[in-house]
DNA sequence: CATTTACTTCTAATTAATTAGAAATCAAGG
DNA sequence: CCTTGATTTCTAATTAATTAGAAGTAAATG
C-alpha cells in the first residue's frame, strides 16, 4: 500500500556506496570498518543485511572469495550518474524543474567569495563556447 | 532502533506543502482535492492522517473552523527556506560540500541553451558585484 | 426536530529502512 | 583431526511513511 518515496539510494546505501567508490571491492568487515570510522557503527550483521539488499537492488556486485570465505562487494552505478539523477530529482521536486531558481538558492546556501564566483563564471563561459560550436 | 534517514519532509510531504505554498491556509477537502487533480488520489482520511503528522512535526499550523467543523491549515516552513536546507543538504551528501562539483552536474543534466547560460552569468555578475560592496 | 451529510478521531495494515541476535558453516591453526 | 574464530544465513524487532476503514460527532437541511 504504502508507495515508494524515491528510487534513490537511502542514507546508509549512499555512505556504503560512497566509500565503495573510493575503494573498491571490499568485503563486508573492511565496509564495516570504514563505516565506523566515519561514526556509524553497525554490528556485522547488520552490514551484511545492508549490503544483501542493496545486490538485490542491484546497486552492487557480490564478488566470490578469493581466499577464504568472505564475499566482496563493489558499486554498479556510477557517482556522476547518481548524483546528476539526484539533483535533477531535487530540481523537479524543489524547484520546478528551474535549473535557474536552483542556482540562485546554491549562492544563498552560504557566503561565496570572489574567487569562486570568478571560478564558477568560467565554467559557465566554458560551457556557452561548447554551446556554440 | 531504526535511525531517521533525513530531517526534511517526504515526498508526499512536499506536495502538500507546495500546494499549500500555492494558496492557503485550505481545509483537508481542499488539499485532498488539489491532491487528486495532481495525479495523487487519497482517501479522505488519508490525508487527515498525513496532515496531522505534519502539524506534529511543526511543518503546519491547524488553524481553527471559521464556518462548520473543517480545520484549516497551513505552512509553518518558507518554501525558500526549506529548498536551501534541502539543497545544502544533497551539496553535503551528494557532492562532498562543493558547490562547484554541483554546479558543474547542473550543466549535464540536460541541454543548456545559449540564452540560460547568458542569463546566469548575469546572475553570477550581480553575485559578484554585492560581494565586493 | 429528525435525518442525512460532512468531517473528525481512532485504529490498523503494509512496505521499506535500519538494526541486530542466533545458529549454521567453513577455514585455519595447533 | 578437532577446536576456534571468522563469516554467512536466517529470522526478526523497531520506526516511519503511506494508506484507509469504522465509528463517532457535529452541522445542515427538509
Amino acid at each position: 500500500m504504502a508507495r515508494p518515496t524515491s528510487e534513490h539510494p537511502t542514507e546508509l546505501e549512499l555512505q556504503i556506496l560512497d566509500l565503495l567508490w573510493e575503494a573498491s571491492p571490499k568485503t563486508v568487515r573492511e565496509v564495516r570498518d570504514t563505516l565506523a570510522e566515519r561514526g556509524r557503527d553497525l554490528a556485522h550483521t547488520s552490514v551484511i543485511t545492508t549490503l544483501t539488499t542493496m545486490v538485490d537492488k542491484g546497486q552492487l556486485e557480490k564478488l566470490d572469495p578469493l581466499q577464504g570465505k568472505a564475499f566482496r562487494f563493489q558499486p554498479l552505478l556510477q557517482k556522476e550518474n547518481l548524483s546528476k539523477s539526484m539533483l535533477g530529482d531535487l530540481m523537479d521536486k524543489v524547484f520546478g524543474g528551474s535549473r535557474e531558481a536552483l542556482m540562485m538558492s546554491l549562492f544563498d546556501l552560504s557566503d561565496v567569495d570572489e574567487d569562486e564566483i570568478k571560478r564558477m563564471r568560467k565554467l559557465l563561459n566554458q560551457k556557452l563556447k561548447e554551446q556554440q560550436s
